[in-house]
DNA sequence: GTCTATACACTGATAGAC
DNA sequence: GTCTATCAGTGTATAGAC
């Protein structure tokens, strides 16, 4: 009996791991072909997995895609939560900021392959978009309309500022060869790259008078 | 002779207006569906003529795109320039925001074609943003650390600036659907898009220090 | 310049031996 | 759970009649 039980849990981890092999690789092809120009063969070259193999743990292309789709949304949603009533908005777009820009760099391609699934008409994201991230974004414009409200920020449309945050960082990921190319074609040093984070805090804190230094200034 | 000229300038005219009407469908599917996703067969649908008509115009389906993917180019070149050292730079940002956001508005097809060749790794257009994106950049750039140098702008890096406008005005094509969708399912009205066009215009200005209005108030 | 028919390659997916 | 063989369908592209 124990046997069996073995033999089921190390089934089991075999999935696992061939699952994330697999999903891993589908997210290296899928962001840079997109979704009809990723082929089942070519995931499985990359995953150094034979075709029919790719089939058994995923049985259609859609599925396997969703699976990419869902684990990018996971990973987004448990890591964006940085807007509470404790810090200031100084404070808080700060950290925002700068986490989705490090986000950008570490994790281009989910970055890109959003992209591409907005570009396409969001065909299998529509019911997500519609309710995790209206809820996210509803929630957030709440709180930065209750900061215009007090006055701790200027009276800007709060849609209008996370969008800016949104575009602007995830320009980083899913425009990373553009930016490549016209930078010599040299990926940019840690130095730039800090350079840029800083220059869009600082642009966007004082452009929506959340500048604590220019506060003390003034 | 006058006839055989006539037929000539009319077999002319035939290819132009057959040769615009490819474009225009292809520009449509394209943009929609990727290049992969693009197929010849439903270009001609689009585009109201047999399939081996487009053949007969485009021998490939990689000319076809380089075709579409130059004249996208051509159409940026000939109204992006409002760089000049007549202006303030806070008018000139102005202005150049307002282009770019009635751009996304106007013709995002274009605008997604792009997002979508960047994402893919600049495949077919390396050469071009390796010269002709490069120049215009570098020459801007150049204007904006001449704002800095004088003090009529904040210290910020231009670079960053630049692909800071890019990101931010080009979002409101490339992720239209997304937008939509967060917007209760309806498109922006004219109204909501004026509003993202003056917040825009003021976060920026007023986050680079070019804000006419701060200067006279402080 | 227009259009039908078709060659040829590739892709998604399955059957079935191991 | 792994892998070979294979099929049906689709896509690019061409030949050749009109």
């Amino acid at each position: 009996m124990p046997l069996n039980k073995n033999k089921i849990a190390h089934k089991a981890s075999i999935r696992k791991k061939n699952e994330r092999l697999i999903l891993n690789a589908a997210e290296v092809i899928f962001a840079a072909q997109g979704f009809k120009g990723t082929t089942i063969s070519k995931v499985a070259q990359q995953a150094k997995i034979p075709k029919a193999n790719i089939y058994y743990y995923f049985p259609t292309k859609d599925i396997l895609y969703s699976h990419v789709i869902e684990d990018i949304c996971d990973f987004w949603l448990q890591s964006d939560d940085f807007f509470d009533d404790l810090n200031s908005p100084a404070e808080i777009l700060t950290r925002y900021i700068n986490a989705k820009m490090d986000f950008s760099r570490s994790r281009p391609l989910g970055s890109r392959i959003w992209a591409n699934e907005m570009i396409r008409g969001a065909q299998y994201t529509k019911d997500y978009v519609n309710k995790n991230v209206k809820n996210w974004l509803d929630d957030r414009i709440k709180i930065i309309q209750r900061w215009v409200d007090n006055g701790d920020i200027d009276p800007i449309d709060p849609r209008t500022l996370i969008y800016m945050i949104w575009a602007t960082t995830q320009h980083y990921a899913d425009f990373g060869m553009q930016i490549k190319i016209l930078n010599g074609n040299k990926q940019l040093s840690d130095k730039q790259f800090e350079t840029a984070k800083k220059n869009i805090v600082t642009i966007i804190l004082k452009g929506i008078g959340a500048s604590n230094n220019l506060k003390i200034a003034s």
